[in-house]
DNA sequence: TTGTAAGCGTTATCAT
DNA sequence: ATGATAACGCTTACAA
């Protein structure tokens, strides 16, 4: 058994609750018991049992990290180490914790979640993705119990505390980009539907074609899962049409989709950027590491996470602060991976 | 304020400890109680409350992970992510939850050990690493609190529970894989030497040199950080011998360092497989990735996370069981980076 | 400024 | 088979 408030109490000889309040370092105990109590605090190797001071104070100082059900997926993208660096970095500097939830599917990560909020494991969630229909944001949501989203929350965007980019301003960046080099045809390649940001991508994407007049065609989109393999399958499709009607642009909206692609032209011999420019979207190191090195919209992956994890602790430590729309910036790093197109 | 055992207990009209006990689905209570007590939980919403439970019980349900001190390098590497969807896997079959070490370097991370273990956070600890002098490990050991690494331990290894790969072996399997090629110069590219694994593979490299009569040359041995710049820094070095004298092969002990490697080759105008081979390990997303797609040692990143958890849960179950080291299979995927020399 | 005692939500021991 | 009650280690009125 470990050394409790106890016994440092009878070894400074004053009374527990005393002990307690030096730990607080509440301003109503002499300078001299406090520096007794500190001295048998070390004397005998004390550390306060958080369990029991959880309970005592309803309050755990650990917040819950929510991944999506296809965790397996998630996992495998750099975006997931990178909003984890930045989420830990948050809660470290204010002392909190991070527990995953657990799971293989959605319905084990509701449960997962139900559990740690129900059973008081943690003071607040944060939720590492957005998706369309979301139980789990419900579940918190009716509960009324404190979360942040990273994303968009698809609905009660005025409700609920969410750090992002501007995706679609960033899509919208990309797509301009492209056109400014002088592309007309250029497609568009994202992630799973059901998730926001593929959503809210795609709606930048269109905007920037509309107001360039340029055509909207529905066979220059395409959705696959964040992978490696969705990339590959995109390609195919779109170099099955006719050669005049190709793109000669793509926007991918993750970076390891992107290499996908990259890997599938160059063994159809289609080179980039000399035959199809490519823009992609995170910035994580499989960027630089691809030949050729891919330009892409630095979406601050870190600051997402940290600030995330900022946003969750200001709000439980003040109940009372407003719900807040944070946006993180965006940027498009350019490589070489696109270039004017070779006219026609 | 949460539904507690006593509303429950009030609501079935039973005591508090019955209710307890149904929970327990202790076989003293009979039938028709449980059933009566199921239905006032369902009734009224009841959630059990872990953190009173884990008081009353001194235990936690929780593991806790512990990365490197140099975190960011480690977070960006994937392995972690695998091995983190292994673990993840094991705990959540037994119900456990995982909770992660925060902390910018070895202090912090030091400290928030200690906080985790006195402060009762976790019932166990899994190491996510192995390193020479490691004062984490010093302190869980002194404490004789209940860990379990991946990766071999420096010291102790009879007295930890570990789960590793015979990385010496892995590394011989490796060299003698090129060897039998029929390379003869061949180049050894580690990671950062105060990691055990470093130690062990570098071991295992030069155990086939001398076994198949190879001479042994201190400027083939190369350490560098496990990152992408690491490989490129690695590849100039060894591009500066005589030509004759430079190596036609290489092992590289992590697949991200293996494509800074090949990146640089590519820029140096060095092709691979013709010009020099390329042999990595952990064989992951990475390897697939690259042009051409690695070979690489694939060291089952997922079952070691797995097995982590599942023998560190044994071992908190029954405080009896040996201590264990659990090997993990590896084997070497063969892809494109490796070919026969063109003999000169 | 400090001590006493109740309470946080469970579990476990001892009665009955 | 079930109920009372103490205990887990801490915090926080309320007293002194």
């Amino acid at each position: 058994m470990s050394i409790t408030i106890k016994d440092v109490a009878k070894y400074a000889n004053v009374a527990p609750s005393t002990v307690s309040r030096v730990i607080a370092n509440n301003p109503r105990i002499s300078d001299r018991t406090k520096e007794k109590v500190r001295e048998a605090m070390k004397e005998l190797g004390y550390h306060p049992n958080f369990i029991a001071r959880s309970l005592a104070n309803q309050s755990t100082q650990v917040i819950g990290l929510v991944t999506p059900g296809s965790s397996d997926v998630f996992f495998q993208n750099p975006f997931f180490p990178t909003v984890l660096r930045g989420l830990s970095e948050g809660a470290h500097e204010n002392q909190y914790a991070l527990q995953l939830v657990t799971g293989q599917n959605e319905e084990e990560i509701y449960n997962g979640v139900v559990q740690m909020v129900q059973g008081g494991r943690v003071d607040g969630v944060i939720l590492l993705y957005s998706k369309v229909e979301d139980r789990i944001l419900m579940y918190l949501r009716e509960r009324n119990f404190p979360f942040v989203m990273i994303g968009k929350p698809f609905n009660f965007v005025e409700e609920i505390t969410h750090v992002d980019n501007d995706n679609a301003q960033a899509a919208k960046d990309a797509t301009d980009f492209l056109i400014e080099l002088g592309h007309e045809r250029i497609s568009f390649i994202g992630g799973d539907e059901n998730l926001v940001v593929t959503v809210e991508r795609l709606t930048g994407y269109e905007n920037a074609l509309t107001q360039a007049s340029l055509p909207y065609r529905e066979d220059y989109i395409l959705h696959q899962s964040f992978l490696l393999e969705g990339g590959q399958d995109a390609v195919c499709e779109l170099m099955e049409l006719p050669l005049m009607e190709r793109p000669t642009a793509l926007v991918v909206a993750d970076d390891l989709m992107a290499l996908g692609v990259l890997n599938t032209l160059n063994e159809l011999g289609i080179s980039v950027p000399e035959d199809i420019s490519i823009l992609s979207f995170n910035n994580v190191l499989t960027s630089e590491m691809a030949r050729p090195p891919l330009s892409s919209v630095d979406i601050n992956i870190f600051n997402l996470g940290y600030n995330a994890s900022k946003h969750l602790i200001e709000r439980l430590k003040n109940p009372e602060v407003p719900v807040k729309r944070v946006i993180i910036e965006h940027e498009i790093v350019k490589r070489f991976s696109t270039e004017a197109p070779v006219h026609k």
